[in-house]
DNA sequence: TTGCGTATTTGGATCGATCCAATTAGCTTG
DNA sequence: CAAGCTAATTGGATCGATCCAAATACGCAA
């Protein structure tokens, strides 16, 4: 209460570099080549120097040297929700990449609003990021891309993209996922598959939709029954009733995601019905609830963090070599047969843990 | 291949504040006051500034003003596990408050090292963060706390803390979360409880593990069937045939959290016998998968956004006055009566969704 | 000894903002 | 009308690093 609050201004007794050279006996400049490692000083030079900054603790001052330099070793990344567990896996993969190499990454959620998105680009760009790794909120104006071209920042799209010719893309084979899913209920005897799921307008939504359309038509199927509802549990419930009750009923359900799967085979059974037995319900993502309800959920497996590393990856190669040729990185995604589609299944006592 | 790389020179035309005083015909002092939203500048010249500031594309230069002033509005989110969905949320809550004041946040995820947890620390003083909120890493070496006062480094506990003794807390009442599920399953006429779960030592395992011994005492019951086992599910599963085939087997478990419920209740399955029947099972931390289990979990409510949210204003709060009085924000927990404790319910059909 | 190439080190200018003391403009008021 | 006051604006120094051209040291051949 009496003492004086002087002594706790901010930042009065950070050592400077000029510090680390006077304690050294060099000048600035030589312990500025050895900070960023450069092969011009002598080795014994080096030692002095590095002795140097560990008895005075230096910290270094990125912010004094990015006024100075181009870059920064700083990203921005931008989720669209960072509360689904799948963006929390592939945050996860981004940073274990970056810390091998030094940088480190912005986190901005951007809830799917185009202005909050728009607003924390500016803010990264005050900021001064080297890049940013973007999965674009639906609704994202088109002339984005082109902006941050203008910008000349470096920009890899990942799980979504606005448009990916020409431009650096990490993601997953969603088509041929669902592709696959198609095909495996084909071959259970299903003819009429309902796609269950999505409201947003999106790439992802478009590449999944464009997989049913696809294999359907290749079955010689009609791929007209397609029912859209947010991506939630209980909008998955809800759909139940409307899908069962309509002139020709479908025997199988191809969801979205898993959310939505979980959701409708809730629903089932508050009808009194049973997924894999009254429909066949297939899911996306593989989160590790799938494998844990009853039935557990036949669904399609993405490799979150492993996204989330080859998105970091090609940005700071991006970084690196600006003119460099764009590269697509689009993963594959695995059938993971479990119950709710009714494939005969050997013991329930086999089921997958994490 | 034949053109110059030279226009591509980073960052070489970007505007300065200078431009935008020479645009506006004001000096580099008043954009710079304007830019600050001083109320010392006329409201016409402010028009002025701003509409240069506009038809140039001004981008503010944080890391030039950082250089002279104090504060960055930039702070650190240290995580021990981000690929867990509660984290993710926590995240969340952390980006909600922080862009409505304008901060932005650097994101690790220590994966519970507490050598990553001090590289990355490290790296947020290399970018001068205002302060950090710190959820430390299993293992984490007691001097830390001390090691950021010394640094003048502002730093809010979340989830588990090192010490909360004067220092900024914001967390779960995890002792009487575990309290309420010891009386609650008493009440249902257990006496042998085990508590199940938690590798690692820090305050939240502690506080846990203390709300279980003071709850049994409290009850005159015995407190001693304590299994330790990694927090996934597999060993969940795997504690199922342990814990039921001892001499005085329990008649019901309190886990560690709903990962590890869950788990067990895949084990007691894979044994034949059922949660709820046979061994009541309660959970901590009410993921979404608790309400979808079947039978679902009997678990505790934890607001992980909201603490987040309540993290993140204490920091804000310590940044702005680093002297005032620490502040710990307890938040209380729920209990979410299901079916995996045997207690009687209503009706399957009234699941709760999410 | 001189000249020259290589290896190492250095000082001054610079990046783009803020801080601060000083200046100018515009009004009152005695 | 000069003095005094407030409101608004300004230029120079500064933060802590990097860049770059120039200086220095050293070894070796002519």
């Amino acid at each position: 209460m009496a003492q004086p609050p002087d002594s706790s201004k901010p930042g009065n007794d950070r050592i400077t570099l000029t510090e680390v050279a006077g304690h050294a006996g060099v000048s600035r400049s030589t312990v500025s080549l050895v900070l960023r490692g450069s092969p011009l000083v002598a080795a014994e030079t080096r030692e002095r120097v590095q002795a140097a900054m560990a008895a005075l603790g230096y910290i270094y001052n990125r912010g004094a040297a990015t006024l100075r330099a181009a870059r920064t070793q700083t990203i921005g990344l931008l989720v669209c929700e960072l509360n689904n567990p799948f963006y929390a896996e592939l945050t996860a993969g981004v940073d274990d990449v970056l810390d091998a190499e030094g940088f480190v990454a912005f986190i901005a959620n951007t809830a799917e609003q185009p202005e909050r998105q728009e607003r924390f680009l500016q803010r990264m760009r005050e900021h001064n990021v080297d890049g940013v790794i973007l999965c674009p909120a639906a609704g994202t104006p088109y002339d984005l891309l082109e902006r941050l071209d203008r910008w000349r920042l470096p920009c890899v799209q990942s799980l979504r993209f606005l448009s990916d010719r020409g431009r650096d893309y990490a993601g997953v084979d969603y088509q041929a996922g669902v592709e696959t899913v198609v095909d495996h209920l084909v071959s259970l005897g299903h003819s009429r598959i309902a796609f269950v799921g999505g409201m947003l307008d999106h790439s992802a939504y478009a590449a999944r939709h464009a997989g049913f359309i696809a294999a359907m038509r290749r079955h010689g199927l009609a791929d007209d029954l397609v029912l859209r509802c947010p991506l939630t549990r209980r909008s998955g419930a809800e759909v139940a009733d409307d899908l069962l009750h309509r002139p020709q009923a479908p025997t199988a359900a191809l969801c979205y995601n898993d959310v939505v799967a979980l959701g409708l085979m809730l629903g089932l059974e508050a009808l009194g019905l049973r997924a894999g037995r009254d429909l066949a319900v297939t899911g996306f993502d593989d989160v590790p609830e799938a494998a844990l309800s009853r039935p557990a959920l036949t669904t399609v497996a993405t490799s979150a963090r492993q996204i989330g590393q080859e998105a970091a990856r090609l940005l700071l190669r991006r970084i690196a070599d600006p003119q460099g040729p764009p590269e697509r990185i689009i993963l594959p995604s695995r059938l993971v047969v479990r119950q709710s589609c009714g494939a005969p299944t050997h013991s329930t006592h086999h089921r997958d843990l994490s």
